[in-house]
DNA sequence: TCCAGTTATCGTCGTTATGACGATAAATCT
DNA sequence: AGATTTATCGTCATAACGACGATAACTGGA
């Protein structure tokens, strides 16, 4: 019902929060702010904010992300992720969030531009099964972005997007194993990724960084699809039966 | 900065807007309603409305999908597609819209329960290069969902949720060979779907209700993931992989 | 009744993709 | 120099897929 006057409804407040992730030490990490308010002061949160009257979603998102972390759209890719709008997940009013997926190559840029007085790196492993939960619906909007990254690095040339902009194969080959959790044959992997056209660019480079033999420098290649995809081992774990409803 | 009051921010209007696709006629076809009231007075725009204080976002899909056709959830699969916010998408104010993908079988279920005096299946192909665009950002919106829904029976068995209850291989063909815009042969088809376990569920039960020999009847599978997936012939209409020889 | 038409279903063949894993290459470390 | 480490290439068996021939089981008409 487009049909009313949209004045005559109750003042939602709209904002956006980041599940930024990136790759530090061999471990997947989302990029965590302390709260210095109520509610939920003291606890971490996912980085957002509400949006300006003049921007889109996808410029408040960047802008976001660049206040908390001096990361540029240009270094990092951001996608939209979820919108998330239950009555009470903001006990202050009702706040709608839309929540952005942001992949993050482990750039030695300085933790903060940083609007936030503390953020930080935190390895989700550390996060499950712990005590001490994230702010408002974080966790479930950090699940989801997990997940998301996980299938999302299936069928595309994404999984790039978490090392530097130059890489070996085993260092991708790195990613995914650290993304889902796995270990996958060295060789497997090797002819997978450079079989399969437009995922991997030549430098013609080399490096050593990773010790061992030399190994050959690559870019992200141009196709956003790859086809065939990289298969995930399925999780055997509980396949659920969806019913269909909202 | 979540940790301002949030009631200091300018309102916003937050809307659902509802992508209900169904087959028709051996045509995708995209439910649209007439709009009474200015703006886009007389055009046709997607179904919506917004959001009520105490529903959460997919309560609100849920309700004006039932407003508007008259299908409950349990008939129809819903999920969330995206949400758009562009600062001018709504002339009167800041409308951000979460926008729905629903599929549909097609029900004898009457058009309307319906709130929306003129609402009607419209072949997307009949949208493509109009002169009569559709209302806000929804010819946008729209795009999005058919792609979603495009991508999403690559893997899932969603596919079904364009059938009835019960239905045929052929009948789940012909749901691709729609939504892709394709031909598919009938014979791999076949041993495609009825080999991919957790795909297609037996009944026991035939039917010639198509022609020809009795065909078995399948109720949906009880996996949601199909693996190994079914691929959607790349579009090669510009898919740009361009390899200097590698 | 019998045959033509239609659709369903099964099977075959060649090609491609994949998992398991052996072997070699080219660097660094001791 | 030899051990160690990582990169890269190859082989083999199996699975999945595209093209397509063949057969089965119904319906509608001659």
């Amino acid at each position: 019902m487009k049909d009313y006057d949209p004045s005559r409804y109750p003042a939602v407040a709209v904002t956006v929060d980041l599940v930024v992730l990136t790759i530090r030490d061999d471990e997947l990490c989302v990029l965590l702010v302390r709260r210095g308010e109520a509610p939920f002061k003291g606890q971490w949160a996912l980085p957002g904010g509400f949006i300006q009257p003049a921007e889109d979603l996808d410029e408040a998102a960047a802008r976001e992300l660049h206040e908390e972390t001096g990361l540029s759209p240009q270094d990092v890719y951001v996608e939209q992720l979820a919108t998330y709008g239950a009555p009470r997940r903001d006990p202050r009013m009702r706040v709608v969030s839309v929540a952005y997926l942001a992949l993050a190559p482990d750039l030695p840029a300085p933790q903060s531009g940083s609007d936030a007085a503390d953020a930080r790196w935190t390895p989700v492993a550390s996060l499950l099964g712990r005590n001490r939960r994230l702010a408002f619906d974080h966790e479930l909007i950090l699940n989801d972005g997990l997940e998301r990254a996980r299938s999302k690095i299936e069928y595309t040339s994404l999984a790039a997007a978490f090392c530097s902009a130059e890489f070996t194969v085993a260092e991708l080959r790195r990613v995914y194993e650290i993304v889902w959790g796995i270990t996958i044959d060295a060789r497997n992997f090797h002819r997978k990724a450079t079989k399969t056209i437009g995922f991997l660019e030549p430098t013609g480079m080399t490096t050593t960084r990773d010790g061992g033999r030399p190994a050959q420098l690559y870019r992200r290649g141009s196709a956003e699809l790859l086809s065939p995809p990289l298969v995930r081992p399925a999780d055997h774990a509980h396949q659920t039966n969806d019913q269909p409803g909202a």
